[in-house]
DNA sequence: GCAATATGGTTAATCGTTTCGTTTGAACGA
DNA sequence: TCGTTCAAACGAAACGATTAACCATATTGC
């Protein structure tokens, strides 16, 4: 392994000349330069990243923490940052709490004491106590999802608009006993789908039951076992919204195990599109949210708080971006069987 | 951001006995451990690991790189790679190539200037000749694809057995006129899972005639443009074998918009199993692979590799492992239509 | 012709750890 | 009372880069 005293060596140069040539900062003659750069490429010399990040006080590592890889959603929202994270010239240390508030916190030490410049944080726990330490540590970008009362940097998505405008698409085909399986209430996003949802439903006079509210856990089991449960009611919903993917992908295996069609029998909505929704049948109805955007986004700001806090004391403006979400309508909503139909 | 003098100063020790008591190396009195320790807390001290790695010429960082994130089968990987290296107490750089050779072998730069410890690696190019160059950088263990003629460390899975075994289900059921859409053949994983079908349909004296042998590139369009022209054929297959998930994804897409019943019609058989196959129609009839396995067994060997080749020139015997993989039987197969039922 | 200024290079200190070699001092045997 | 031993703590030199402070030479203005 080369460092750059044998470049300098080779190149009969001093080490600042060779440091000059590789930072394009100082100028340097062309003759020394091409010395330098000949060096350079006979000994396939790459300097030394952690040495440099030493003495400049800077990695050029983001870190990265979200509950789940196995989510659609995440491994979208990662291209985005990683897109943008590579063109700022960061690399980006992806950890997976698996959902574990303690993994989280294990993790967020850990890039901590890897001096990584920033962090996006899709939070697993209800972390309101440690934000405050997690702020002084390194600037934070929350993403999907922020703990309550939160109000620094975060990319979000139209939560509340998005489920209304679900609601209201299930109420409008004439849809009257509608159930919702939420996810994690004590995470924003699960919070704001149950309220949009019930906003709606309240504003078309039409009740929601305790029995039609499920309170889910955004995994694929928890989906299955409230749809079990819906469906099994002596008076079962006729329209379902599901508050993710995952919960959705276990309502739909809950229903094919049941054996009740869908849209005949009971219309489905998910949050969270998939793009494979039109390999299978039904194809879902579901709110697509701009997956690869909000990762952009939220490295863009994050990049920029890393630039700005760097001479001061962190005093750029805290953004909230809340980004619009899109109904797409397609096979698994359709008017309730018992509407313009007879009763099977 | 306080350094290990800091502490030193306030427990009143030197440095060296910080560094001893937080690496557990040195022997060091209790009493000057405790005030070591009170003086961490107090100061919320976390060691500078790139101050450390600097010293002690290692990261605890390992590079991944992989041709698509959005492929659940990779993330899948991803989470035995990364609970395997926590246990060891490593961190993973995820690189996303987007099966793009020139991103590629750029990310593959960027680690090596990290020089992270070492590097799991699912090529997207056919890298026979930096081959050599990379294994000089780092310790590296290829993942599901190796390089044509490849001989050092990989974890891979038996993909010409289990592509006979696909084979051999779709012969038993009755199909004489089976397809494949093969992926990219300039992969080990591609040009297996061709030859294990080959041979098997060799045995069967079955023809494979030209336009029922399609070549994809294991994205989703290719399964789909393949698909849709087999299924246009003059004389379409009773059956398709699809060679990852993603172009199986493709392929149901274009049955689904021909309106052509699966597995009435055509049967279909994917590589790669999917979670929520159970939660559309039809259930897909897949080879499953021990993914989290896969990624677990390849950081094993991996962290085995660095921990000899320190003390060494890397004469570490260098292991081919091959896993197994399982047919799992569902209801995108079936006997062809023309057979033991009248013609449509 | 000479001070002032550019230009293009060098030397050496530094970032926060680890670790080698050394010092300190207590315990012990004779 | 002295060596001798040994454990425990210390001081300072690295690791490989960056960069401030300098220095030498050439160019320019007056």
């Amino acid at each position: 392994m080369y460092t750059i005293r044998d470049i300098a060596r080779l190149a009969n140069v001093s080490t600042a000349t060779v440091s000059g040539v590789i930072n394009g900062k100082k100028t340097v003659g062309e003759e020394f330069k091409r010395r330098v750069l000949n060096a350079m490429e006979a000994l396939d010399y790459h300097p030394d990243q952690v040495a440099r990040s030493l003495k400049v006080r800077k990695t050029f590592t983001l870190g990265m923490l979200i509950p789940d890889v196995t989510n659609p959603f995440f491994t979208d929202v990662m291209r985005g940052v990683e897109d943008e994270a590579r063109k700022g010239g960061y690399s980006v240390i992806f950890c997976n709490s698996n959902e574990d508030p303690e993994l989280e916190s294990q993790y967020l030490s850990t890039l901590f004491a890897r001096r990584v410049d920033g962090v996006l944080l899709s939070p697993a726990g209800a972390l309101a106590a440690e934000e405050r330490l997690l702020r002084k540590r390194f600037p934070l970008v929350f993403l999907d999802r922020v703990p309550l009362g939160y109000t620094g940097a975060a990319v979000v998505t139209d939560n509340v608009g998005a489920s209304r405008e679900a609601a209201r698409h299930l109420i409008t085909l004439g849809h009257k006993r509608i159930a919702i399986i939420a996810g994690r209430l004590d995470m924003s996003n699960g919070a704001e789908r149950l309220e949009g949802f019930r906003q709606e439903l309240l504003e078309a006079t039409l009740p929601l039951p305790d029995e039609y509210l499920k309170r889910g856990d955004f995994k694929l089991e928890s989906g299955y076992e409230n749809g079990l449960e819906l469906m099994r009611l002596p008076s079962p919903p006729t329209a379902v919204f599901s508050c993710n993917n995952k919960m959705t992908l276990g309502l739909m295996r809950a229903l094919g195990e049941l054996r009740i069609p869908c849209p005949e029998r009971v219309s489905v909505l998910g949050f969270d599109d998939f793009d494979w929704t039109s390999s299978f049948t039904p194809h879902l109805t579901t709110i697509s949210q701009p997956t690869y955007e909000m990762g952009r986004r939220a490295t863009e700001i994050l990049l920029r708080k890393i630039e700005h806090d760097k001479d001061g004391t962190g005093a750029v403006e805290e953004h909230l971006v809340v980004l619009p979400n899109e109904l797409r309508i397609r096979d698994s909503t359709a008017p309730p069987y018992s509407v313009g139909a007879q009763r099977a």
